[in-house]
DNA sequence: TAATAAATTTAGATTTGTCTAAAAAATATT
DNA sequence: AATATTTTTTAGACAAATCTAAATTTATTA
């Protein structure tokens, strides 16, 4: 009785950085557009429609003309895959090679796209299996599988009910320069004191420090979950 | 007064292979052929010709038709910042991640491209600053300068005289797999009990465990220090 | 509903790196 | 020196990924 060998298919860091844009864009809406991903991309429409019709005939993803994109589970395989090479090696940087949590998404960028399956499982176990990045995003387990963390926008948490910073809603440079230079960071522990609907600032405290405000948009940029 | 600014040039995976690949063919002969590079680089002679001309008009290497090719002094530059990268790669797979030294070799030619300056410098301090990679190889500084380990060929060792393993002569999985069996490695500390001059084979002993012969093509790929 | 605007796809080029087959140059052999 | 062999280069083509400009489809608005 012979088994079925599956030759390993690969894909090219091209058609990798597309998997993972989608996988990302599809989280938000359920189909994703043409246009949004060459946004997210920084390319142009007529390339992502090529590349998409190249993706279908690898079967990483269902595609109609004019329909927009999802990801098959081939395809979602993949984009856990990356994702999770991605946040282990994000770790990695800041926690083994002292990084700053601001730098290391570039370097993720391309460290993602090392192929040997040996490496990731072995550099897992290295780090002591993880579960989040420095952002505090899941790191998905060689299964494909992710905590959900159940958290919930910091300008949603009530006034006086101590939380903790589990996740960022981005990783521009600007925001992570903002947190560093406000001295909070994933695990950072807080309440909040006092909310102003005229500009929806909040006042906030951190330990036994003195409280200080933040903006609207910076308190919409943080995740929490109550402790 | 206007510093000047160098774009710091990038270049792609594959003409990083050809660098690299020129620069440890013209250690042996100082002018490299043509062929040798399509042999080792598993390609044509005439995309051979095509690329030499495009790194030629990069300033990485001085090439006139027929006549071979040298690096130039940005070209050396380059192929010791990979090569740099690769030892440290392979240090890094073998002392932190537990691979076998046997293993290291194909993952380290992929993490060798990753561009992060920043990267390479922060590996260098976490791994303790090694001066030489699990095969014996020295690893260049930061500044492309690298020890020589005044190193003998293990068939050129007089009888009875100690002397410490410190390099391979060759990266092959079968070279690997017999000096595992063997129970042979960097840093094995062994002395030649005799010399057959029949097969050139030689009796050697390691440690206080029983002696035991080697072949004479084992003996060629082994290289020691006198200690 | 018809006209307009926006999103998407096609057509046709370009760049990079590769290939085969043929021509040219350098070496080796008679 | 003439011939044969090997090495190297050129010529022409191809696949991957991209682009601009034009055509087409879908969505919006009057
Ligand atoms: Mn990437
Ligand atoms: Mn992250
Ligand atoms: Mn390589
Ligand atoms: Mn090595």
């Amino acid at each position: 009785m012979s088994k079925k060998y599956f030759k390993p298919m690969s894909f090219s860091i091209t058609e990798e950085n597309y998997i993972k844009a989608i996988f990302h864009l599809q989280q938000e809406e359920g189909t994703v557009s043409t246009n949004d991903l060459a946004s997210v991309l920084s390319t142009r429409a007529a390339s992502v429609t090529d590349m998409l019709k190249k993706l279908k005939t690898k079967k990483l993803l269902s595609y109609e003309k004019y329909k927009g994109v999802r990801l098959t589970s081939e395809g979602k395989k993949l984009a856990l895959a990356i994702v999770r090479k991605h946040r282990l090696w994000e770790y990695f940087l800041v926690n083994k090679l002292q990084f700053g949590w601001d730098e290391v998404h570039e370097v993720a960028e391309e460290l993602e796209h090392i192929t040997s399956r040996k490496l990731v499982e072995k550099l897992d176990a290295f780090l002591g299996f993880p579960r989040f990045d420095p952002h505090g995003d899941p790191i998905p387990d060689s299964h494909g599988k992710m905590l959900v963390q159940q958290q919930i926008n910091l300008i949603d948490l009530p006034v006086n009910k101590t939380a903790e910073v589990c996740a960022v809603g981005s990783q521009s440079t600007e925001l992570l320069e903002l947190l560093r230079h406000k001295n909070i960071g994933i695990g950072t522990k807080l309440e909040i004191k006092k909310k102003f609907s005229f500009d929806h600032s909040i006042e906030i405290r951190v330990r036994n420090q003195p409280a200080f405000t933040i903006s609207q948009q910076l308190a919409q940029a943080l995740f929490v979950k109550t402790v």
